[in-house]
DNA sequence: TCCTATGTTCGATCTGCGTCGTACTGTTCG
DNA sequence: CGAACAGTACGACGCAGATCGAACATAGGA
């Protein structure tokens, strides 16, 4: 089949979402795709994520984060294209991307001196 | 010492608390707090809780909890007093309170038979 | 002082899940 | 048709972490 099915955003419990988002290569991927804006193919991804994984992982995280009602799939010929799903994330859990865009601890923590 | 240290909430970061609140057993404990309102020792929360485990994972859970920034700790006599830092992880994440608040699917999913 | 109640810490166990490799599906191009 | 590419499905492996029990610490009351 060539459609792409996705959960109804009002079927997504922030359980699920939390689950989805605490493995911090998952994490790393959503920054990645918020960071690309729109939609993005796994090649694209990695390289704006700059992390090196096998593409069955990335097959099952991006199931992880879709099944969470993360992201968007859709069929563009040959490769899958990939989206997170701003709208309907933001409506259903208003702040969490926000909260999301502040990345992780570069470097350890900013220690004040 | 009677002194319990928490982190500045300045300190804590996204990553840290998607991950203490990715376990069902932890986002139970924060929600039983939030119901309590206030301070609350451990068998007040394993009570408003509903939950049967081990003073020593209630521990670590706690610890946990605190490290992200979450929960407060004083001492009270014989026992330890536990409640949500509800300003300050409103102020550092505004709105992620209120998705924990809907709570858990009830029964399983609502199938849509 | 001794006993009880509340938490913490440590060690051991065990399950879940992140990762990889391989095989498979589907698409495009030669 | 056949080769190459993008992603998925599945099985296996290993490790992080959730849980428990026992020992310890501390405070309060008999």
């Amino acid at each position: 089949m060539t459609e792409v099915i996705e959960p109804p955003i009002e079927t997504v419990t922030i359980d699920v979402v939390l689950s989805a988002l605490a493995d911090p290569v998952r994490l790393t991927l959503v920054r990645a795709l918020a960071a690309a804006g729109d939609w993005a193919c796994g090649s694209d991804i990695l390289r704006e994520a700059g992390v090196t994984i096998g593409k069955s992982t990335v097959s099952h995280h991006v199931k992880v984060l879709r099944e969470a009602g993360l992201i968007s799939t859709r069929v563009d010929g040959i490769r899958r294209l990939f989206t997170l799903r701003y709208d309907d994330v933001e409506q259903r859990f208003p702040g969490l991307l926000t909260m999301l865009r502040e990345r992780a601890p570069a470097g350890a923590a900013a220690e004040r001196s």
